[in-house]
DNA sequence: CAAATACATACGCATATATGCATATATTGA
DNA sequence: TCAATATATGCATATATGCGTATGTATTTG
């Protein structure tokens, strides 16, 4: 085996490959807004109402909800309803390391 | 230590916390097109030069050209001109790493 | 110097996306 | 039922982005 990259899409045909890429862009697209990285960074020490993500990131009640909703529906985000208030929360650990990864390397170029 | 991303992010400023924000929002922004992930596959088999992506990929010179400039602008690719011809190869192997991470995640979750 | 080759870029257009504002929906309690 | 609270969403707008087309720039060759 040449390489990981290769492992991944072996056995893929160009059109599932194509499917993929557009499924991989769309995931990243999500987590390139800096809003959306600031709720990230909000929910990410523990489940949040979207009340409290607001308190957090000083944006505006509905902007956050569009994204949580966002972050939700791309599958990034949990989503817990309870009475009136909503819940969410990390999906995924992996996607909060991968953030932190490049946040850590961009914090470090930055000196 | 309560978290990695704590660990990431501590002893930065809210100011500095939204520059990063804004260059982790604009790494992932590149990453988040299918055109420039075709790119990136393309070339982290290998340093490649424009025509060959070009001839890899299907897609117009003009267009390969902007997405290669792009990916080496924002430092994933690197860029060496030898006569007239320019060569892009990847930068970090981390970022490979971490698209074919997200890759696999997506290509399981397809079936 | 002229032509050919390889790459980059300006321009215009179509589309996508973020945001503010207002409003809708859902749930709870009086 | 009415009011209050928490969240979601429709609409208008400003901005950003991708792409085709055409053209510019740099390098090599005859």
């Amino acid at each position: 085996m040449k390489s990981r990259v290769q492992k991944a899409t072996k056995s893929l045909s160009p059109k599932q490959m194509e499917k993929v890429f557009f499924k991989v862009a769309e995931y990243f697209s999500v987590l390139s807004e800096p809003s959306r990285l600031r709720i990230m960074y909000a929910v990410c020490s523990g489940e949040k109402s979207v009340s409290e993500v607001v308190e957090m990131c000083g944006s505006s009640q509905a902007n956050v909800s569009r994204h949580l909703m966002a972050l939700h529906k791309s599958g990034i985000l949990l989503r817990r309803k309870e009475g009136v208030t909503v819940y969410y929360s990390i999906a995924d650990n992996a996607t909060v390391d991968m953030c932190q990864s490049v946040c850590t390397k961009i914090a470090e170029s930055m000196h």
